[in-house]
DNA sequence: CAGTATAAATGAGTCCAGCTCATATTTCTT
DNA sequence: AAGAAATATGAGCTGGACTCATTTATACTG
């Protein structure tokens, strides 16, 4: 193998696999898996159809290699992100607005995952599996830390603190987009980010720091109280 | 239209449509969605392939049928369960457990739903978005009643609640059914259940009740309160 | 009850999209 | 330059959802 022509062979190859994902990515952008065809990807790519088979074995592996490209930024981002925050708290904070942010902007791409991510047997053995193990592994790291300072709760195993932050993120973004979207009183994805972690925080045992928690049973009691009184001032003769 | 045999005509189709959609039940739950094949249901229910489609519109119709009849009887336990409990830790601790045993039972069945659910568009206008309505209704109703109560949190839309609630318990089923189930460290369901619930209640409002800083005190409160407001209400005799 | 109109059922055939494979073209080696 | 190996091509195969012209069952009428 002469250094110079090799190298340069392999970098085509890599090259022409890069162009077929691009428009692989945009044709599944435009249409979904279901309406995307493999004809009008190979057509986009400058390739003949059966070319696309030489680089990917099906059209579900041409999908790994999208959703892949897309995890690797999400994965580098939030990892990033991360590490420019020192508190629990912050770290969470953050990853529930760049996890919102990232999904939204790139909702068709996730739509690809998810069909395969809920067909359990196809999952186990699909590229996916890997993919979010690299990416959740950013959130474990958060709680072990937070964990071993004190600040998070540790008597849980810590796939269910991962199961409640991802699975409410996502449920979340779905009913962002079927419902909240379109109608003029949208929240802005950085106040629902707030709200949501107001939730997830204590879920995984940071008690509310300040006021949040007692005051509005503080609240509640008083007016209890006041009804209560409010009653006694209109029967005031008795007792 | 002779009374008698026009029913008859009505009673037949409707008994022919339970046919098919067992038969087609029964399909899915083998094969899953793409692995079921319209030519095998039509066998199962003893008719020819067309007449499939003169009761329902295409393959996405029937998955609809099956899976509404699935959403039915889960409502339905579901109410009777919540029904027969008074507190909203019970009620919600309830729910948990039913909706991971219902849905780890049928896990085969909520595989069909799940795409169309994550198809935005799609679901919009499905069937899905109306069963899904009246089942979490229940849901609803619990946190209503828990705020109103002082037990939950208020000063935030249910709809974040509802999300936390069952993205936290899909996740989970996943997380359980992708590795937990396999090993030999399983833990029972009702195991599971009850770690969720203790994350879950502290992110709907609930304070963890026993050793947490604050909170005797303002429970003690609460509970003489209580009881002063129902002797006023029992006693309206003095005036 | 015969005759006719309408509803229901049938299955051979169409359509379409993912994938294959025999053939052609390019690239590398000597 | 020639042969070998690697790539690329697209016509055709396949399998499955869905259609439609035809047949069969059911209801209605005089």
């Amino acid at each position: 193998m002469s250094s110079g022509s090799s190298q340069t062979r392999r970098e085509r190859l890599e090259e022409r696999e890069g162009v077929i994902v691009s428009a692989a990515y945009d044709e599944f952008l435009e249409h979904g898996f279901d309406g995307a065809r493999m004809a009008k990807i190979a057509r986009r790519a400058g390739l003949a159809e059966g070319t696309l088979y030489l680089y990917f074995r099906n059209k579900n592996a041409l999908v790994g290699a999208v959703v892949g490209r897309f995890y690797e930024v999400l994965t580098q981002s939030a990892g990033k992100g991360v590490l420019e925050r020192e508190s629990t708290t912050d770290r969470l904070g953050f990853l529930v607005e760049h996890h919102l942010n990232s999904c939204i902007a790139e909702w068709s791409i996730l739509e690809l995952v998810v069909p395969v991510y809920w067909r359990i047997r196809e999952y186990r053995d699909s590229d996916f599996i890997g993919f979010n193990r690299t990416y959740s592994a950013i959130f474990d790291r958060i709680i072990r830390d937070g964990v071993s300072r004190g600040e998070l709760r540790g008597d849980l195993p810590i796939h269910f603190m991962r199961d409640l932050f991802f699975g409410t993120l996502e449920h979340s973004i779905r009913t962002y987009l079927v419902h909240g979207q379109s109608t003029d009183d949208t929240q802005s994805v950085d106040q629902i980010a707030s709200q949501i972690t107001s939730m997830i925080l204590p879920a995984l045992g940071i008690n509310p720091p300040p006021d949040e928690a007692a005051t509005p049973q503080l609240e509640f009691i008083t007016q209890r109280l006041e009804a209560v009184v409010e009653r006694l001032d209109k029967s005031p003769l008795d007792r």
